[in-house]
DNA sequence: TTCTAAACGAGACGGTACGTCCCGTCTTGTG
DNA sequence: CACAAGACGGGACGTACCGTCTCGTTTAGAA
C-alpha cells in the first residue's frame, strides 16, 4: 500500500530503476516544508491536507500516495525537521551535561520541538504505527545523549556501569516538565536561566557520584 | 450563554431554586466519565461529541448546554478525574519518595492517568484556553508533592531551602519518560520493577544531599 | 438508512410526530429544483453534489441524509418534475391518439423528458434500486395511456379485448425512436411534423382494426 | 496528437512501414472487448480507463495513444461490437418481419446489445460528440432493416412507396420498450413468447396494408 | 390544579475536512 | 517508435463530526 515503507533497499538497487515514472525526488521536501509551514501558521487543528497540497502545488492524491494519513505526514515532516541533538565534546562530563541541557531547553522552546514531542506522546499512547516513529526518537536522540557517557568512561571520569539510561531519562524528563509548564505558569523557573542549568547539572552529578571516579563531585556544598 | 460559568453562586442560593426543571445532578458525572473513557479508547482525534453523548445516554444539546465546546468538556473531565496524589506520611523522606514514585507509576499506567497527561501535553502545545487547565495540574499535583518536603523539613531531615520544585519536576519527569517509552520499547526497564524505584530514590537522595541534614545519605555506595 | 423510503405511513400517523427536529418540508423542493437546474445547465457530467448543495443553500450532509447518492437524487428530482401525461378526452379514439402522440413528442423534446427516459434506461439495465423508479414510470405514464383505451371501449369504439398494452408500447416506442434520432440525424423526419402524426395514427388504427367496432377505419386508402 | 485520426491513409501506404515498433494489431480488439465487458458489468459510471487497461493487459498510455478519451473509446468499442442485423430472405415479407423481430429481441436480450442501446441513449441525451456515433447506429442497423422492404417491393408484395422508415422505427421501438420493461416488470409480456411476435407482425402488416399488393392481409380477423 | 420555565432526548441542519477514486497527462525503462 | 508501468495535478465522491437549531417530553416551582 505504501511503497515508501515496504521497499527494501535491495530491490531498489537490484532492478536499477523500478518501471514506470519515478517519483519526483524534490516533491517530498516541498510537501514536508509546506506541512511544517501550515502547522506553524495554523496549528494542528488548522492543518489541512488540501491546504498542504495547495501550498506545495501538489495533488491530494500524491499526498496519499506517499503518506497514508495526516498524522503520518506530519510525523514525517517533523522527522525531517528534527535534527538530532549531538552535543560536541567539551572535554568533561560536567561540560557535556551543561551543553546537552542548554540544547534540550532550546529544542523544547522551539515550536517544532514541541510538535515532535507531542506527536511522540500521541503515538506512544495510541499504540499504532509507532514502530517507525519510535525509531526516530530512539535513534536520533537517545544515542546522542548516551554517547556523552561513553566519552566520560573513555576519559576515565566515570565507571563503565554508570546508569546512563536513568540519567538520560532524568535529563530529558525534567527539562520536559519545565518546558511544559513554562508557557503559562508565570511562577515557574525560566529554563533559560543559567542558574537552573547549573543547579540541575549539580543535582545529576551528585546523583551519579557513586559511579564517578572522582567522588569529590558528589557531595559537599551546593 | 453558558449558565455554568456566568451564574454567580449568589443567585443560585438566593432564589433557592430557579424556575423550570432543575439540572440532573448525576448527569455531569456520567458525561465526564464517558468523555475520559472515549478519549482513552480513541484518542483526541477519535473523541466525538456524539460518541460521548451516546455513551453517557445524553442528548448532544445537553452537552453544549453545559460546556461550550469539545475542548472545554475534556478539560472538565480531566479536572474531575485528576484526584491529587497525596502520599501518606511514612515517617521518612526516603519512604515518602518511594511511595510517591510507586503511586506515580501506577497513575501513568492507568489509562486515565495517561489520558490526563496527553491532554495536558496537547493543551500545552496548542497554547489555547490553557489558563484554566494549567490550574488543574498545578493545583492538584504539585502541592501534594511539595507537602512531602515540608514534612521532611518539619522532621528535621532536610533544610528549609531544599530545592523541592527541582526534585519534584525530576520525579514527575523521569517517571513520565519511563512510562512513555514502556508501551513499545521492549528493552526499556519495567517501571514496576522495585529495583528501579530504589535506584531512582537513591539518585534523588544523593542529588539533594547538600540540603539533607544527615549527609551520609548522599554519598557512598549505590 | 434512508428513512424517506423505509417509513410506512402508519408509523408517521401513529406517533404523531417523530422525535427530534422534524425535517424542513420546503427543503426537498429547493434541492430538487436546484438539481434539475444544475442538470439543465451543466449536463450529467457537470452535475455535482456540492454544486446542488451550494445552489440550494444546503449542507452536503443534508443531501446525503435524504438521498443515498447522486443518481437517486437526480431520479427524485426527475420524478418530481415528471408530470404524468393525461391526454384529455377528445371524444374519439383517433383524436385521443393524436393528442397523446403530440404530447409525447413534446415530452421527449423537453430535456427533462429525455432525462427521465435516460435514467429509466440506466435503471433498467443496472438492475439495482429499480423497484421504486419503475413505479414512477409505470404508475405515472402507462395508466394515463391505457385510460385512453378504456374510454374507447366505453364509447363503443373498440372491443374490450383490444390489445392496449401492445399499442401503447408501440406508441411510446416509435416516438422514442424518432426522438432519439432527431437531434443529430438531419434526414430523420421531424416529429413535430403534423403529417407524421397523422401517418402514425393511421398506422396504429389500421393495426388494431380487428378490435374496432367500425371496421371501415382499418383498410382502404392511406 | 492522435495518429489514429490525423494520419491519412496515403502516408501509411507510402512509406510502407513507419519507423519504430509497429502497433500491435491484436491489441485494439482486446481493448475494445475489454471496454464492452467492463461497461456491461459496471455501467458507464463504473467504467474505468484503468479497469479497461487492466482487463486488456495494456498500459493506460496506450489507450490514450489510440483514443482521445473515455467516450471515444466506448464508441469505438460499440462500433466494433455492433454487427449489423441482416435477416436472410425467407421468401415473404411476413416471414422476414418475423425473423427480424426474433433477431431483435435476441439482440436486446444480449448484454452487449443492451449496452449498445444504453450508450446510444446516453450519447443522444448528452448531445456531445455524437456525430460519429450516430453513423454507427444509422449505417449499421437501418439499412439492414430497410433492405427487407426492398426485397418485398422486388417480390411485388409491397408498393414502392411503402413507409419503410415508419415501420422500421415501430419495430425497433416497440421491441425496445418490451426489452426495457422486462427486467423488472413481472407482468410484462415475455418477448420470447412466439405469440407476441405473431401479434406484433400482424399489427404491423395491417398497419401497412394500404401499401401491400395483396390487401387481404390488412383486415379481417386477428 | 393549572401554568410556565427550564432541562432533556432526539435528530435535522449548514459547513468543513477527510481519505478514496478516477481522469487525462507526464515521464520513465524495455522491446 | 510502441508499449507497460505508474507518478502526477486536479476534482468529485460519499462519510464523519462540529456546533447550532428545533422539535416533543419531562420536571419542577409559581400562580
Amino acid at each position: 500500500m505504501c511503497p515508501r515503507f515496504d521497499d527494501d533497499v535491495q530491490s531498489q538497487l537490484e532492478s536499477s530503476r523500478r518501471r514506470g515514472r519515478p517519483r519526483d525526488p524534490e516533491l517530498e521536501g516541498r510537501v514536508l516544508d509546506a506541512a511544517v509551514e501550515e502547522y506553524a501558521e495554523r496549528g494542528w487543528a488548522g492543518l489541512t491536507m488540501d491546504g498542504v497540497a495547495r501550498r506545495a502545488g501538489v495533488g491530494k492524491s500524491t499526498l496519499y500516495l506517499r503518506w497514508p494519513d495526516k498524522g503520518t505526514l506530519l510525523a514525517a515532516a517533523v522527522e525531517a525537521i528534527a535534527t538530532p541533538l549531538a552535543p560536541s565534546d567539551t572535554g568533561s562530563l560536567r561540560g557535556d551535561l551543561e551543553l546537552l541541557a542548554r540544547q534540550l531547553r532550546a529544542w523544547y522552546a522551539d515550536p517544532r520541538g514541541w510538535a515532535v514531542t507531542r506527536i511522540w506522546i500521541d503515538a506512544a499512547s495510541s499504540g499504532q504505527q509507532v514502530g517507525h516513529f519510535v525509531d526516530v526518537v530512539n535513534n536520533h536522540y537517545r544515542p546522542a545523549a548516551l554517547a556523552l557517557f561513553e566519552r566520560a568512561v573513555e576519559r576515565g571520569e566515570a565507571r563503565a556501569d554508570v546508569p546512563a539510561q536513568l540519567v538520560v531519562n532524568s535529563i530529558y524528563g525534567v527539562l520536559f516538565m519545565y518546558a511544559s509548564m513554562r508557557p503559562w505558569d508565570e511562577d515557574a523557573p525560566d529554563p533559560d536561566d543559567e542558574g537552573l542549568v547549573q543547579e540541575l547539572v549539580g543535582f545529576w552529578m551528585r546523583g551519579m557520584a557513586p559511579w564517578l571516579v572522582n567522588g569529590a563531585e558528589g557531595s559537599g556544598t551546593v
